[in-house]
DNA sequence: AGCACGCCGACT
DNA sequence: GTCGGCGTGCTC
């Protein structure tokens, strides 16, 4: 254990120094910016690094944090401004200011736009309104008159103080009545926190009883945790083998072992529903605190503050819940560590994962990757010896994995207009004769990918972009994905004008279900993708998927996550070919994910089930290893490859993106980063080369691709090289440290 | 990120 | 002659 005032910098500035002048601290403000500014503190306050302050920063005033670093860079003492308040709210942790730092300087974004998604609830800094709320109050002394909407309210008073609306909602009245009883005094009017403490983890409840397997993994991490050892494992288990029940228990040995731990378990955002947070509110006899992207402000402000304060213990959260301002973060788990999701891709790109995985080597506690389907890069971590693994191979209850086979589409093609081919159709009749489910899936939304004029050939695209629109039938609406830019289908082609020829190609769901519908009238069919409108209807089509109302369902990835459906025995992949071609270096490796993943879902509960793929490509090692179930020989394969080419994670990969509206400028600007690439050993610079969907929302995208060798310092790299060469404000230059996808 | 400063086209 | 377009640069 460090003794106190062993760290690097002073946790407490003093308000004056010895001779009496005002004292000079550094504020790093929420903005990008990639240094800190120097001000006074105003005589006889006291500001610690890391507390919350508000400034003034040119024409207004701004919140921002006491940051580190010396007080001192030759700013004239006449520039200085004084600091105007020092907030409530608790300072910043250090493991946290310097993980921003650090954070800045991986990503090599400013320091500013790290601090500005820690800041991200805006209005957290500000206590908000206390609100009324009502309990019973002493028993009136004359008796008063009660009615029966009195007695109603009456009724509904519990222990905790609730607000007019939702005391007269609970007893079906108007507020009025409540406001009358509070008026003579049989209720009590006291004030209610808007932000209402999360309740503390009850870590006396009994876990699961755990397998032989489990209990093994289980006290393997609680080894690092009652070290205070940073040490990253991998659990590494089939779905259904109870990684969840895993590492809960690890949950609960942090917050166990520290009254103040505080503990983060990241779910992919698509992941984060309410089955899970009920699975973990089971587990500790209480709800953790929530984060994610739907969050309303009032819950998103409650989870930031009651995060700062320490009180709330158990934080479920989507990547960005990284960049909450614990104070005393003990345990990080990254569930299903290979989700592409958890790569941020605008503003700070980060990847979750990874990020977490540096916190706890840096604040010293451990972290948990958890994956059915682990990474590459993770995987050849623990064949390194950098990360522990502990496996995961029983799967409960008896289920076996599913029996998966190929369909070579070559041989056996679906007949003209059609995607499913006879083996499909037949398997699917199968099904239905024996009363059992099928899933269809399908990784495309829509009902046609493609839209062609049969006359001339234009493809419809969305305006100034390089975009394909898809049609969306059910709404007759030609729809891009990536822009979001949307338009009723036209009769006539933009381009010829000619009428009624244009003309779907390709299969998206929507168009499977057509077929399916053609070929089984009497099954209940569904479609569900994230176009299916709102959490209840998707919430809804997956219940009737469970309770067996379903025969067919056509489905895209958002069926892939942490569904379970008894009565699903067979998954037929429509098109196992899909994201294999376009030059992505994980192609192969997301193939697999994603396809282990849907086809594990037949088959659970002790019912044998099946996969067919249909592919064009019988020979692609992906598929082969799907068949076989060898992931272990795919993945040493795709590792042998990767090593060869220098690729991650056996080299390092970053992207610098220039975009901007104006082409000509934007291509002498990408020749003047040519000519400024500084000569370095062990370093290639491709490119530039224009950004794969080239013109998107009117912006031209022109890319390099650096490559290095894994010891080598490519921020250093990339800093040296464009920081010699100035750009235009009409151009935007982004850099992408480990770019992910490639798109 | 804001916001002011500054330098070129259509208006009272 | 001014109002205002938004390109450029600064904020302790």
């Amino acid at each position: 254990m460090a003794p106190e005032g062993s760290e690097d910098f002073p946790r407490t500035a003093p308000s004056s120094d010895p001779a009496g002048a005002a004292s000079r601290v550094k504020v790093l403000f929420p903005l990008p910016l990639f240094k800190a500014y120097d001000y006074l503190l105003p005589p006889g306050v006291a500001a610690p690094v890391g507390a919350f302050v508000k400034a003034p920063f040119g024409p207004r005033e701004v919140f921002g944090v006491v940051w580190r670093g010396a007080a001192d860079d030759g700013v004239s003492a006449a520039k200085l401004k004084t600091i105007c308040e020092v907030m409530a709210t608790s300072p910043l942790s250090a493991d946290l200011i310097d993980f921003i730092d650090w954070t800045a300087g991986y990503t090599m974004f400013p320091a500013g736009s790290v601090l500005r998604m820690v800041m991200r609830s805006g209005d957290g800094l500000v206590a908000p309104a206390r609100q009324a709320g009502y309990v019973l109050g002493p028993p009136p002394d004359p008796p008063i008159r009660m009615t029966p909407q009195r007695h109603a309210v009456m009724d509904a008073v519990g222990v905790e103080p609730k607000p007019v609306a939702a005391l007269a909602a609970a007893a079906g009245v108007s507020g009025a009545v409540v406001r009358g009883l509070s008026n003579i005094g049989a209720l009590a009017r006291v004030e209610i926190d808007p932000d209402p403490p999360f309740v503390e983890p009850d870590l006396t409840r009994p876990g699961h009883d755990l397998s032989d397997d489990q209990l093994f993994a289980a006290e393997q991490i609680r080894r690092h945790i009652n070290n205070d050892q940073n040490a990253t494992t991998l659990i590494d288990g089939v779905t259904g083998s109870g990684k969840t029940e895993v590492y809960l228990e690890a949950v609960a040995a942090a917050l166990a072992r520290d009254p103040a731990a505080q503990v983060l378990i990241l779910i992919p955002e698509i992941a984060l529903t309410l089955p899970f947070l009920k699975r973990v509110t089971k587990r500790f006899g209480a709800e953790p605190a929530p984060w994610h992207s739907e969050l309303t402000s009032a819950a998103r402000r409650r989870t930031w503050r009651r995060v700062a304060d320490g009180s709330a213990r158990l934080v479920v959260g989507a990547r960005s819940a990284l960049f909450l301002p614990f104070q005393k973060l003990k345990l990080i788990i990254v569930d299903e560590e290979h989700d592409g999701a958890y790569k941020q891709g605008d503003g700070v790109i980060y990847h979750a994962r990874d990020l977490a995985v540096a916190r706890g080597a840096r604040a010293g506690f451990p972290v948990v990757l958890a994956s059915a389907t682990p990474s590459l890069e993770t995987v050849v971590n623990v064949d390194e010896g950098r990360y522990d693994a502990v496996g995961l191979a029983a799967r409960f209850a008896g289920a076996v994995m599913p029996n998966i086979a190929l369909v070579d589409m070559r041989a056996t093609a679906a007949g003209p207009g059609c995607w499913l081919s006879p083996p499909l159709v037949a398997a699917v009749n199968e099904q239905l004769s024996v009363g059992e489910q099928s899933l269809l899936f399908l990784n495309r939304r829509g009902y046609a990918p493609l839209t062609l004029c049969r006359r001339c050939g234009h493809k419809m695209t969305a305006p100034n972009s390089d975009t394909m629109l898809v049609e969306h039938r059910f709404e007759n609406r030609l729809v891009c994905h990536h822009t979001g830019f949307s338009m009723p289908k036209p009769k006539a082609c933009p381009a010829c004008n000619a009428v009624d020829g244009l003309a779907p190609c390709g299969p998206g769901v929507e168009r499977v279900a057509e077929e399916a519908r053609e070929r089984w009238p009497d099954a209940t069919i569904a479609i569900l993708s994230s176009d299916t409108a709102g959490a209840r209807a998707v919430r809804e089509i997956l219940d009737a998927m469970h309770d067996g109302d379903i025969d067919i369902l056509i489905a895209t990835q958002v069926v892939a996550k942490g569904h379970h459906f008894p009565n699903l025995t067979f998954v037929g992949v429509v098109d196992a070919d899909l994201g294999l071609s376009g030059g992505d270096l994980r192609a192969a490796e997301r193939t697999y994910q994603l396809l282990s993943q849907v086809t594990g879902r037949a088959g659970r509960e002790a019912k044998p089930g099946r996969a067919l793929l249909q592919t064009y490509q019988t020979k692609a090692p992906v598929l082969a290893a799907l068949v076989s179930g060898e992931r272990d020989g795919f993945l040493a394969a795709e590792a042998t490859s990767r090593r060869d080419l220098g690729f991650p994670p056996y080299g390092r990969l970053a992207a610098i993106i220039l975009r901007g509206p104006d082409e000509r400028a934007l291509q002498a600007c990408a020749q003047a980063h040519r000519a400024a690439i500084p000569p370095a050993d062990g370093i290639e610079v491709w490119g530039p080369a224009p950004a794969p969907i080239y013109r998107l929302r009117g912006e031209a995208r022109i890319r390099f691709l650096v490559k290095a060798r894994r010891n080598i310092d490519i921020q250093r790299f990339i800093k040296a090289w464009t920081g010699g060469v100035k750009i235009k404000a009409a151009i935007r230059r982004v850099i992408d440290i480990d770019p992910y996808s490639f798109l």
